[in-house]
RNA sequence: AGGGGUAUAGUUCAAUGGUAGAACAGCGGUCUCCAAAACCGUUAAUGUGGGUUCAACUCCUACUACCCCUG
């Protein structure tokens, strides 16, 4: 089985430079498990990896796109394995590297997505989350058990899954084993609480410094506020202070706020989802034990 | 110093004398292609001491703190 290492967790707490650390012990690859860093035009925001930082070692996922483009769950799932292979052709160890739990997710275990099919799901937009809650229930009763009705593109999705093949998400699903592809180390980053708050906090601040808000600025002239990647935090916040709806520092507390409940859905994530050692960024004792783990299952 | 006002959850605000609510923050959770997205659940308060009343956030009183006005 091919031996992938992730580096994972919680945004803010040291995930890339550990992942350097470990590419140069293991002779790795670096492959970002980041939904926005793979936009070329994003690069405070998203708190990428520069140049300087990778000190040599090879970074796929970065940069990989433009933002006329889109990027989702399948193409990065497309995108990792193809590069795991090539990485893994090379002789060397592919390291997954990035905070993004679902894109990690789904290149691990054997997730299968159907080929896009457009469907016009105009006719949705005239009922209410109850009705189109309802109408999941016929065409997909398991999974309108578990999508709550308010979580209407969930419920949306899942109806359109059905409408697009005979099978409903529910049979698609169970199709599939649910184990994983690889032999996978999974190393999950965190800090304590209001430590971690406190960095993610005047990480903000470096942003601004850094000039984030001229990024916004120009990303939304070319991507415009439609595009996924807009709605990701440290963008999405400035849309109000652009329309002189609220004022900048509102508009940086809200990032500021965000980016603090986004590390509790991932370390949410990352504790339920998948089997994770765990690693305190701030305990060097720890992370270095973690270290060795990593030589113990390398030589495994 | 004198006069007036305010005091309820971490914050901003509700509550005819009759079960103290909400929003945001905080905390917990869900997750199979917009996932840095979307959604769900939940903890928590009447400034302090007296008094009136069957019953006080509510009425009276003293104190404390803050705000406004006057000098």
């Amino acid at each position: 089985m091919i031996k992938v290492l992730v580096v994972g967790g919680v945004t803010g707490t040291g995930k890339s430079a550990l992942g350097v650390k470990l590419a140069k012990l293991f002779n790795g690859e670096i492959i970002s498990g980041d939904s926005v860093a793979v936009y070329k035009e994003l690069t405070i925001g998203s708190a990428k990896i520069l140049p300087k930082d990778m000190e040599g070692v090879v970074h796929h996922g970065i940069d990989l796109l433009s933002l006329e483009e889109t990027f989702n769950v399948r193409d990065f799932q497309m995108y990792g394995r193809k590069k795991i292979e090539e990485i893994v052709s090379k002789g060397k160890l592919p390291i997954i590297v990035g905070g993004t739990g679902l894109y990690i997710r789904a290149l691990l275990y054997d997730y299968v997505f159907m080929d896009e099919v457009d469907i016009d799901m105009r006719w949705a937009d005239s009922l209410s989350n109850t009705e189109l809650h309802d109408e999941l229930s016929k065409v997909d009763a398991q999974q309108a058990q578990l999508i709550h009705a308010n979580n209407r593109k969930r419920v949306l999705r899942a109806i359109s899954i059905a409408m697009a093949n005979q099978k409903s998400k529910t049979e698609l699903i169970s199709e599939q084993t649910h184990s994983m592809l690889y032999d996978a180390k999974i190393l999950a980053c965190t800090l304590p609480r209001v430590q971690l708050y406190q960095r993610l906090n005047s990480r903000v601040e470096k942003m601004m410094e850094a000039g984030l808000l001229d990024e916004v600025k120009q990303a939304v002239v070319k991507a415009g506020w439609d595009h996924p990647v807009m709605s990701a935090i440290g963008y999405k916040e400035f849309k109000d202070y652009l329309d002189e709806k609220i004022s900048l520092d509102d508009a940086i507390s809200l990032v500021k706020r965000n980016t603090r409940r986004f590390a509790k859905r991932q370390i949410t994530w990352f504790m339920h989802q998948m089997p994770c050692r765990w690693v305190n960024m701030d305990d060097e004792i720890e992370v270095n034990q973690a270290i060795e783990e990593v030589k113990v299952w390398m030589s495994r």
